[in-house]
DNA sequence: AATCCCCTGTACCGCCGGTACGGTTTTCGT
DNA sequence: ACGAAAACCGTACCGGCGGTACAGGGGATT
């Protein structure tokens, strides 16, 4: 019972990055289970088809991202009370992160999903979807916080503020990824920062 | 001479539509075929293989997307000689463009092929390649200009702040892709130019 | 009338996703 | 130690798809 998990695991991670390259469409099951180091029997026994392997796929690359998001932003919540600064800080800390993978961020299996929508069954566009909402979610409760304590310097809609951090950062994930310039990422998400410290700090009243 | 155009202009609308929708690897030519009323030949009469239609298909659409962008900067460089009034025109210009297509973006075929690359030839990520710096270079012009006349508020790189533009509207595209909110795209560039004005934009001195 | 261009038709190859199903080994609870 | 369930392996097969090859035909141009 506990060897299942791990092979599954195993094909899980050879897809995952297979995917991440040449998408879904591009990766084929053959090449998955030769690398594997499995047999297509095998690999029908973890899943049913090429559907159920995205939906796995997707599922655990959500719960991981929300796992570094989990411990980035608790991280710099222990670090200040101040609710602009920990999410300053926590922007800082995602920036150098996403800096320290060494071939740049693979790429996201959000948005590759939502590049292939009519291949998947609607039960995993909604799982995407909601992916999506948790972040605008996590984030919007963040700038509501802040804003307990902070007057926003220009009208602005906080679920949109929100959704800017998720924008950033799949923008940012494009761009490195076509510029080949794995630092890109990690760069759009301080000009965010730069951007969210002007919206709130006061400003700086010359003479 | 002009038949031929005519019938590979009809692939090339049916393959765009159909790739951004089920990406590279989800798109097969007989459907292709299928909808165009060609036969497989004649296909391949027009393109070589699979490779050479995506590399016809991302130049075509690189090039109308450069052509949108003169035509909406330039109206705006029309309306206003401040370079600052000017670009935020312009993005307010390009927000509601986005927000009248009727089924919302459609998706951008650069991000297509930087979430596809190991399938294709170093020809086309050179060309995705330069499609972005060219979008880097066009927006890094308009910032240069405001940068004479305005000093930001916040210290930032001048290649990363335009890098921003295209981030958001790339992240913004896949966010309202897997929300299914076409109008997210538009607000997340209304965000953006928030941002950008409040970087330019002297303070509001308080008393 | 000859010559392109722009296709059609047919036949074929090999890879891939997927199905089916029988058999075998490994693991684990008891 | 044993039985049963879990976790595979082997083989055979199907249809779809990308791609190749090649022969030919109609229509416009020269």
């Amino acid at each position: 019972m506990r060897k299942g998990e791990e092979t599954r695991t195993r094909i899980l991670d050879v897809a995952e990055a297979a995917v991440l390259q040449k998408g879904f469409g591009g990766t084929s099951i053959e090449e998955l289970i030769a690398e594997t180091g499995i047999t297509k029997s095998g690999f029908f026994y973890h899943f049913r088809d090429k559907n159920a392997l995205a939906k796995a796929l997707l599922e655990r690359y959500i719960e991981n991202d929300e796992r570094i998001y989990d411990e980035i932003f608790s991280r710099a919540r222990e670090l200040t009370d101040d609710p602009l600064q920990s999410f300053l800080l926590g922007l800082k800390l995602l920036a150098e992160l996403l800096s320290d993978l060494p071939n740049g961020h693979p790429g996201c299996l959000v948005a590759t999903v939502c590049y292939y929508e009519r291949l998947f069954d609607r039960d995993i566009q909604e799982t995407n979807k909601q992916a999506v909402l948790a972040w605008r979610r996590r984030f919007r409760g963040m700038f509501e916080e802040i804003m307990v304590v902070y007057t926003p310097r220009e009208p602005i809609e906080i679920d949109q503020l929100a959704d800017m951090v998720s924008t950033v950062l799949e923008g940012g994930i494009v761009l490195s990824k076509a510029l080949k310039e794995p630092q890109g990422l990690a760069d759009q998400v301080l000009v965010l920062r730069s951007f969210v410290k002007l919206l709130f700090q006061p400003p700086i009243v010359r003479q």
